[in-house]
DNA sequence: GGTTGTAAAGCGAGCGTTTGTTCGATTACC
DNA sequence: GGTAATCGAACAAACGCTCGCTTTACAACC
């Protein structure tokens, strides 16, 4: 091959002897990969540089894991259920569905931002997941859109709104979010705030209703 | 390696024997590496599928490119400098720029779609492009954006209408795209026409402005 | 109209690396 | 002393790429 990377000297903050502390590596370990595959993608890193980054060998990773699949799979179904998680904190105790909708855009791109390393790989590896893996994953979405879609009914039918159409209303919320997390950059232009608020300002004007 | 792939017996349509043709094993290449790419992604595809998917041996190919990553740059450029003469061809003969806004998101839209397998590797693959084919792309993504920001105050100006935010407004315009080309299939669920409609009114509503 | 020279195109074996994964020996902690 | 964690060396397979050789098509020549 013509590149050459990987594998120089440890550099990780984490253990080199043995220690009882194996949680902390799979930390590192998950940690190491999401930087990796979120920087050169799933298949061009190997385990040889997720190892180097936590600061052990390559051998020991498979203490912790049985594959390298496995590491991508854990980093995108956890992304997507923290997700969920989120979605359900931020609408749960609000009753105007209106408001339910402004609270949902709001954390729907602030997730895809604020977690735009882990939402960025989510949304470019699935064909890199093995068939199982692949399978929850896109159900997961599914359920996701399927909140979306929910939340954007009420909220028009309860404020005299319009939707065009569901599926590609929620499709274009879907994709804005997609499309923060692999521009948005803490600190360098727009802030979170800003974000949050023009493309709110945008959705529902798209649903034909006024902002509360 | 766990996985095996590639390598079988030519299966394809194309010369066995040297020919004086090499422009048609040219584009077999091009149009085989594409599909593979798509599929799997380019780090992925080993040019061992290339060629056996072209129907030669693997040193072959190398009478044709210099590397695997030009087959990639191949694509990724020859998409865009597409979308850039399809978006010009689209609004050249138009002078109302309201119809120029509306020629223009149909022309958007229906590229994303329609080859959706080169998009979708221009959008995902920017990574692995080597650093002067990718400056080189993502020059010709900020022309792509800077002419949908011209368009879109056009036609507000014109017609009165109002941007939220010019920049955040051809990022929605991208976003859909982008995110059309992950999921069309041609032939199932919508048809071309009805997403163009359904996004064209969506759009005209963010800006606060009538179709015509 | 055969003969021969040339260059493009493909073959196929092989090169040096890198890859994911395995495994016995070793170390550190309870 | 037992066990979880790590090391370190090794494995076979797959990778991008190179190269000397053969095959083909076409043109120039006698």
């Amino acid at each position: 091959m013509a590149r050459s990377k990987a594998a120089q000297k440890p550099m990780g903050s984490t253990p080199v002897k043995p220690t009882r502390d194996g949680q902390r590596t799979a930390e590192a370990m998950r940690e190491a990969a999401a930087e990796l595959f979120h920087t050169h993608g799933y298949e061009a890193t190997s385990l040889r540089e997720v190892a180097s980054t936590v600061g052990i060998q390559v051998g020991s990773l498979y203490n912790h894991i049985s594959g390298k699949d496995q590491l991508l799979s854990i980093i995108m179904i956890e992304v997507l259920e923290d997700l969920l998680v989120a979605m359900d904190d931020a609408t749960q105790d609000l009753d105007d569905p209106v408001q339910r909708l402004e609270a949902a855009i709001d954390c729907h791109i602030r997730f895809h931002a604020e977690r735009r390393r882990d939402v960025f790989i989510g949304n470019s590896e699935l064909r890199s997941l093995a068939p199982d893996d692949r399978k929850r994953v896109v159900a997961l979405r599914k359920r996701y859109e399927e909140i979306l879609r929910e939340l954007v009914m009420a909220a028009t039918s309860s404020a005299g709104g319009d939707i065009v159409d569901a599926k590609l209303q929620v499709f274009a919320i879907v994709a804005i979010g997609t499309h923060v997390s692999s521009w948005y950059l803490p600190g360098r232009g727009y802030s979170l705030d800003a974000i949050v608020d023009r493309y709110t300002t945008m959705i529902f004007r798209q649903l034909a209703m006024p902002r509360p």
